[in-house]
DNA sequence: ATTAACTTACAGTACAGTCAGTAACTAGCA
DNA sequence: TGCTAGTTACTGACTGTACTGTAAGTTAAT
């Protein structure tokens, strides 16, 4: 009933086919999206079946949220744990990203899908975009902070704003940039706007507009 | 072999109930997704059967492109015909309609999903939001140009990359307000944006990190 | 001997599209 | 005005397929 041992450790090569996996889950779901990329294509692309695949992750749904953890991880942007040690840095990062990803389409392809298919109903990467936004909401607010305090200007709303709206720029662009690459610069165009909000931030002038109004027409 | 009349013209309920369904299919299809949102599911709102939306559109990918269509005409945002007396008109009703998207997030929902969907492999929408965008961005563009030619200033690409990102922000905020409307505000950050972007425009600036690297790391 | 890492086979479902039929409407004609 | 051929607007039944998940069996490592 109670043999020497329950449970062995998975094997060495494990954990590199599993990322094998990962990686083709990746380019499959940013091509065809999440709920139109079947198991079955992943798998064949590591030389597989799909129940395979299903062996190392349980369900789709699992794999679908590993898949966005491991990009993080393997992603160039490591943004998340790195010290801000001068505000800028983080919006020069930002920007050096913007300009890697004009040569990897595939990822920001996924990025983009991903992330807009989250919001329906029930899908299980959802959680996760939620998460990471409010995290890089955070992250892109303090260094804003930083910038601010050597200046001595600051607004809590003006910096949420400020955040919200530069993350905001890089994803709608990758859309764009998608969609029409050979008419939209994908980095040229974030650094512009990045650039054009901190401005605003930094040295806030009267807005060519002001009137916005507070009830809808 | 050849009777009086070949074709009858359809019938007068037809217009409405072709209406119903493409509001039923731009509902289902904005909360989940194209690939997604099963015909039958439209059918049961309108209380039909799948094959009698089929009669009506032919098949699934036509139905997206005319809801699409349909979406554009039945907009409150009817930007593409107004002509523009003052530059700034525009930007006035985009930050309105930023406002006016608040009271409807199943239609925010529906863009944002369709959208990014639209970039995956064979996906029938893809020409109409390619075109759409390059519409949006021309006019975009111009209304800038109007207000530009009062002050002088004009630089193309400027004019092409404030352009492009007011309306990735636009959409890129989209997303982050449905995934998280109680620590985003869509209309007021999207306008804050629109200003800063528009105020780099017509008095540039040297940014506060000018260093665009033009080789990625 | 037990378990990890699979495969093959299959169950079950979900779904788009086809087809034959039916009821209701319309056009044209007597 | 009423009749009728042709047509629209469907329904119901079905086909085919695509896909996730499961169960039982096989091989190889520990």
């Amino acid at each position: 009933m109670s043999p020497t041992r329950r449970q062995l450790p998975p094997r060495p090569e494990t954990a590199e086919r599993r990322r094998d996996i990962l990686r083709a889950a990746l380019e499959i779901f940013g091509s065809k999206g999440y709920n139109n990329g079947p198991l079955a294509e992943i798998a064949e692309q590591v030389g597989m079946t799909h129940a395979g695949i299903l062996h190392h992750f349980g369900s789709k749904d699992r794999l679908l949220v590993e898949v966005l953890r491991y990009r993080d991880e393997s992603d160039v942007e490591g943004i998340e744990g790195q010290h801000i040690p001068d505000g800028t840095e983080l919006f020069r990062h930002l920007i050096r990203t913007a300009f890697a990803n004009e040569q990897r389409p595939g990822i920001v392809q996924a990025y983009a899908v991903l992330s807009a298919e989250s919001v329906t109903d029930g899908n299980p990467g959802r959680e996760y975009f939620e998460e990471r936004y409010q995290v890089l909401r955070g992250e892109v607010a303090a260094a804003f902070r930083v910038m601010c305090a050597e200046q001595g200007v600051e607004d809590p709303e003006t910096l949420d704003h400020a955040a919200a709206s530069i993350l905001a720029v890089m994803d709608g662009m990758q859309v764009q940039w998608l969609l029409d690459p050979s008419n939209v610069t994908l980095a040229k165009t974030s650094a512009f706007a990045i650039e054009a909000i901190a401005a605003q931030v930094l040295d806030p002038r009267s807005a060519p507009f002001t009137a916005a109004p507070d009830s809808p027409a």
